[in-house]
DNA sequence: CCAATCGTGTACTATATAGTACACAGTAAA
DNA sequence: TTTACTGTGTACTATATAGTACACGATTGG
């Protein structure tokens, strides 16, 4: 399974060039504040994803959701990671136990904590 | 606030080694795979924390919690990392409403998701 | 007392990360 | 038709990460 997120960028992108015209390599490149040919070789994976901070503004460019982004260049958002690091037994107890947990068991339970019902 | 990990590795060995030789720096470091030099450096902040696989097995040898020292040194296990990465927008929803719980909500909200209450 | 063991200083190194700078040929717009 | 813009290839680069190799003088257990 080769990264997804090259390709995804791109056609996220495409999507968006298509009726706007500042969505082409060269005019994104330049909003998130990388050179053109760096976004290029980015959207053909021809090499690693950029960091967590290009990746944000991509994110805020497209209309994307950084989260789900950074997923899919293989990272975690480091604000996460820093609440994480602050109670690790008991983040890692509930996430690995989550791990194996049903999709409608989580939508729950994150609703339910959401609600404030804890 | 400067790195903790370093210090903390430092004092949990020389616990040890107290009551058992083998816990020198030269002998731990032998028994986790890496120069004494350099365990010595990590142990006095002069390095950087090691990787987490070298933090995995110093965990292992010195018998702490390995999530927790790899808090210290500024790192969230990549096991838990993919977790999250396989529901970035529900983990990073969880996580950051957490962010500003209690600590008595926190263990019930863990032990009730671990005893099957969902 | 002395051989073995100890902790640490110095000097490197290999690989990964995160890009830049610039040129070039192709395409589209006025 | 020519001007402006487009995507991409090539060649670098700076910094971080994660250590190794070896020597040295100090300390200690038998």
């Amino acid at each position: 399974m080769t990264n997804p997120f090259g390709p995804y960028i791109r056609q996220k992108r495409e999507e968006k060039r298509a009726s706007d015209r500042r969505f082409s390599v060269r005019r994104l490149a330049a909003a998130i504040g990388v050179q053109p040919s760096y976004l290029s070789k980015v959207e053909r994976n021809e090499v690693a994803p950029p960091s967590e901070a290009k990746i944000i503004r991509l994110a805020e460019e497209l209309g994307e959701d950084p989260d789900v982004l950074l997923a899919l260049a293989g990272k975690v958002s480091s604000d996460l990671q820093a609440v994480i690091r602050k109670r690790p037994q008991l983040f890692a107890e509930l996430i690995r136990t989550m791990k194996d947990m049903p999709q409608h068991a989580m939508l729950r339970l994150v609703r339910e904590v959401r609600d404030g019902n804890w």
